[in-house]
DNA sequence: TAATAAATTTAGAATGATTCTAAATTTTAG
DNA sequence: CTAAAATTTAGAATCATTCTAAATTTATTA
């Protein structure tokens, strides 16, 4: 564990909402100044294949992060873009039996309008 | 509806498994030789706002399109890389419940290793 | 601790999917 | 038919991500 992967494990971890590769690269400077894009790259797949973090890939052109390994699944709003988690009742099971055996992760996406957008919506 | 939009449609509708955009922009040209890959990506927003199409948003670089709206979630290889669909047992109601209303749509992707690559993993 | 090998980091170039642009063409509506 | 709106086209531009090659750090083991 270095340093720098020690850092971008820390601002996945602290992060308010989930964050991109770049926004990523950005708070990881704040803690190792030199610190370089492909180095952030670099340990965002080794993380996530140590299955320390998670890849969301949403609408957006980038992807964003995630450190929680509680099975949820992810709301994605089509107006604002917001992404909200949410718990996922027993589902292990399920999936167990579609994919015939162990399976490494899923990912459930639900895109809606939320509730804020809802509301607002008046144009 | 016009001769580009509905040929990107019939060749996603045609295809035996799911088409990456350059994929489709291929098979376009078959139909349309004069077609530009714009067109193709063009006409994959539409028909997507449309609701005709489905983007998939895998592991890989590109998205693939499918034109099934049977609800349904992906099975994605993380060896071959292969995608399979599988059915999804109702969760309409869950989904509701979960984005307090109705939603647009979901994707539930499971990441595993298809029974294939499991077998031939000899190496 | 010195020496060697293995892994990681770095800056910047390269890649590749997708989007943008501006001009030409087609479609739609009156 | 005519004017306005939408679509198409080729190619340039963008931008997230990956690659490269040299420098540095870490781990190994003697």
């Amino acid at each position: 564990m270095t340093r720098q992967r020690a850092a971008v494990l820390e601002v996945i971890r602290s992060a308010k909402y989930h964050y991109t590769a770049e926004e990523i690269f950005e708070k990881a400077k704040e803690l190792l100044p030199n610190i370089s894009k492909a180095t952030v790259y670099n340990n965002l797949h080794a993380l996530e294949r140590e299955r320390l973090i998670r890849r969301i890939t949403g609408e957006e052109a980038s992807d964003r992060y995630d450190s929680s390994f509680i099975p949820h699944g992810h709301l994605f709003c089509t107006v604002c873009h917001g992404i909200c988690d949410f718990e996922v009742p027993e589902f292990r099971e399920t999936l167990m039996r579609i994919a015939g055996g162990e399976f490494d992760s899923y990912e459930l996406k639900v895109r809606y309008v939320c509730p804020e957008c809802r509301s607002g919506a008046a144009e």
